[in-house]
DNA sequence: ATGAAAGCGCTAACAG
DNA sequence: CTGTTAGCGCTTTCAT
């Protein structure tokens, strides 16, 4: 146990070179000789020396910290949509080794995130002003999963809308004519696009769009329960099939048919959004929606660093699309 | 648009004071006439000054970042657990301003927390040999909800034996005779523990343990219907009550409990462990026994950030105390 | 109450 | 290939 921490001072002592070679060696700089590489090497494991980031990030005069701020409401955390960002940003941070510094934030409240060299946004629900605020002092910004046409922001978003045309296609070339979705809460861009979407899905396929067979869910489990209950409550005119906008509704939705005695695909065929993994292990594995959630992240880091590393200078906004990945959960109408 | 970034040069320049007395009212001394202080903040509004952290962090010679290490297996977020106490640090640590950075660890691989003040290892199943290293680098650490006996180590837990005990004693005092438990992972600490306080709660009441009545889980939704189904598979002889080691696995004992038609608690008792919110709105809101997560989380990082600051230097050596929380899951045992 | 000056630990020209 | 020398932006004695 050495009373201080070593500095690159003592490293260079030790290993009888001048600081700059030990920086060099500490930064992969090819021009040393082997000898001097070596023997720096061995001081640095000996003192155990770590270089101070703090000062390394002034000298540089660049910031390898990207922050992550994500909407604090409550159960953000229980969707499997965050989880998959979060994972995915962690994960390309460690590649690049760029610390991840997690801001849980309230949306009004002004972001802390002082030590940061780029931000990514992983919702905008409530941070209009939080970004806006980002942006005027110049540090640059990445939105995960919501397109912002009306701010020069960077974006990586999921075509929701086309997602769900994918999924009412699909349900309606099984000869599906009675669908029915629960949306997500409407009040969130990506409820909004796979609602437009769904209505679209059925424009498409020349079905009639029929009111009572939409339930404006919010993504909860309860709200998709709510849903299954007025569709049944239609009688002989329920649906035969019903698009949720997440796979966690779709599931609910699944269980409480069968609590209601209905088999599921012969009786009522359903199809999810996202493809959480718990659509593989429920009894009916679930036909659903795929978004590159963890690509999405990870791009969005590999990006911003470009970004920041000024490798980068043109806008990035970039529009991925899902993918429709079918299991059990549909099947031709039941009669 | 400005150019540059605001140094604090500028701002002395355009108050017409010195560097030093900017950093005075940057950092609240005393000691600073009204009219420099306001000229003082004119500047810093006008300039839109931020400080840099890294220069400040120097200077300071002390770093105000608090690292949040968290195992990376594979639904580690889809537990409640780990979901309160991501918030409850990311609470404290936007109290306190202190930046959060967050790691997700493989466990074996080496930790890359360069700027770190301090370390809190949310788990520590496999993350033995980081904490090691930490250690021996002279971090502080602090290890959350696992008490660590044979490592010098602060450590913040919560006594889950006599919690465990607590379930099976309200249980047992509502005269269930019968009581069966789905333990979780036994690998895990928590697991370990609630199992054994499962067992001498059995004894604090006299009553005898049964092997049968016992299903090793590992704390997901699968293995609690698996217990069940273990369990009904009893006839006559199965247990009128159950004692689950988490929430979410008593939650899916309930589902699968009313699928198969039996009434809760009518005709089985369930008790839980968590007091995940969930709990609250299923069919049949759930007894169980309350963590204080969040708090324990919150503390952690104010523990942490005293020994940081050089405030505590005795070890932090905490066993907090759960709480049982009686709602509509159980009942006294039908006939 | 205020400022000058000396670092904090490291990087980056610039010479050699 | 290597060392010298300025800073990076801020805090902190120490005088005044």
């Amino acid at each position: 146990m050495s009373t201080k921490k070593a500095s690159i001072n003592d490293v260079a002592k030790r290993a009888g070179v001048s600081i700059t070679t030990v920086s060099r060696v500490i930064n992969n700089v090819a021009s040393v000789s082997d000898k001097n590489r070596a023997q720096v090497e061995e001081a640095i494991a000996h003192l155990n020396f770590k270089p101070n980031v703090s000062a390394q990030r002034l000298a540089k005069g660049l910031n390898t910290a990207v922050g992550l701020v994500m909407p604090g409401y409550p159960g953000i955390f229980h969707s499997f949509y965050a989880i998959e960002i979060i994972r995915g940003v962690g994960h390309a941070c460690e590649a690049l080794h760029l610390d991840l510094i997690f801001h849980i934030t309230k949306g009004y409240a002004p972001l802390n995130i002082s030590n940061a060299g780029g931000i990514i946004f992983a919702d905008i629900i409530e941070n209009r002003k939080q970004i806006e605020a980002t942006l005027a002092e110049g540090i640059p910004c990445m939105v995960i999963n919501n397109r912002v046409d009306d701010l020069k922001v960077n974006f990586i978003a999921i075509d929701n809308a086309k997602g769900a045309e994918m999924a009412v296609a699909h349900l309606a070339g099984l000869g599906h004519v009675k669908i029915a979705t629960v949306t997500g809460g409407l009040q969130t861009q990506s409820g909004q696009h796979r609602f437009e979407g769904y209505k679209s899905g059925l424009g498409q396929k020349k079905l009639p769009f029929n009111e009572s067979y939409v339930y404006e869910g919010d993504y909860s489990r309860r709200s998709a329960r709510q849903g299954l209950e007025k569709f049944l409550s239609l009688g002989k005119d329920r649906p035969t099939a019903i698009f949720a906008a997440s796979d966690d509704m779709a599931l609910e939705i699944i269980n409480f048919a069968m609590e209601r005695g209905l088999k599921v695909p012969k009786d009522l065929s359903v199809v999810g959004f996202d493809d959480n993994p718990a659509g593989l292990y429920s009894s009916v594995s679930l036909t659903t929606i795929r978004q590159p959630l963890f690509k999405m992240a990870e791009e969005a880091v590999r990006q911003l660093n470009a970004i920041v590393g000024g490798r980068r200078h043109s806008a990035v906004q970039q529009i991925l699309v899902p993918e429709l990945v079918v299991r059990e959960s549909c099947a031709v109408p039941g009669v």
